[in-house]
DNA sequence: TATATTTGCAACCATCAAGTTGCATATTTC
DNA sequence: GAAATATGCAACTTGATGGTTGCAAATATA
């Protein structure tokens, strides 16, 4: 499941900072004291979401700052997206068959 | 976490069901069998599932009908909704601020 | 009524995940 | 160069998770 982006959203500390990301890149220490948690718990976070490729780095110094890279989440995008045109197909069955039972009355 | 619909949605299995069920209501045995897994083993995702009320059920005899319920899966769109609404803000920002650069050099 | 089928629940086990603490490395500052 | 700062990595602990097996309850079938 390593790099898995369903598992990387799963967790609600890593849905938060993705929303911290998204609105401004940040360093691990300044994310960290968004959170209880200690630094090093926010780092492994962090390194889950670079695994999956959800943030990206740039190292200016010695610090380290993370960019949400948005082109990953589309894969999540694509997948809520797939599967409601499966539902949605699921309903344009439904449709037809009532029609076809409609026109099958009207041939009666 | 229990009845998080995004620790639901993590787990492969699931996402698997939850295609399956979209498509036609089953029962766990049906389910089951699409499966390399146990029957049991099926039947503890369904519960997770149910228990963030992502499937609704329908006691027919014996078998129980599980079927997709649309109306949970609506969160998880509203979160990702409201997280690209999060990321295009910060664009409209950056917008904002190469306007305000141009105008600023305008004046020079 | 006896038997088979469908299902859920509980106990148990192995693995994973999130947290902590400690430490090493690289860079900035004094 | 020494101290402070920013970060990552490794070891360890604890709790959650996914899997299995066994069993009980409800319903259908012989």
């Amino acid at each position: 499941m390593k790099g898995d982006i369903f598992q990387a959203i799963a967790d609600p500390t890593r849905r938060a900072i993705l929303v911290l990301i998204a609105t401004q890149s940040m360093t691990p220490n300044a994310l960290a004291e968004h959170f209880d948690t200690s630094r090093q718990a926010v780092s492994k976070h962090i390194k889950v979401l670079a695994d999956c490729e959800l943030l990206t780095q740039n190292k200016v110094g010695r610090e380290i700052h993370y960019y949400f890279n948005p082109a990953k989440m589309k894969e999540f995008d694509h997948w809520l997206t797939q599967f409601k045109k499966h539902w949605e197909d699921r309903f344009n069955q439904l449709d037809q068959l009532l029609i076809n039972l409609n026109s099958d009355s009207d041939e009666n």
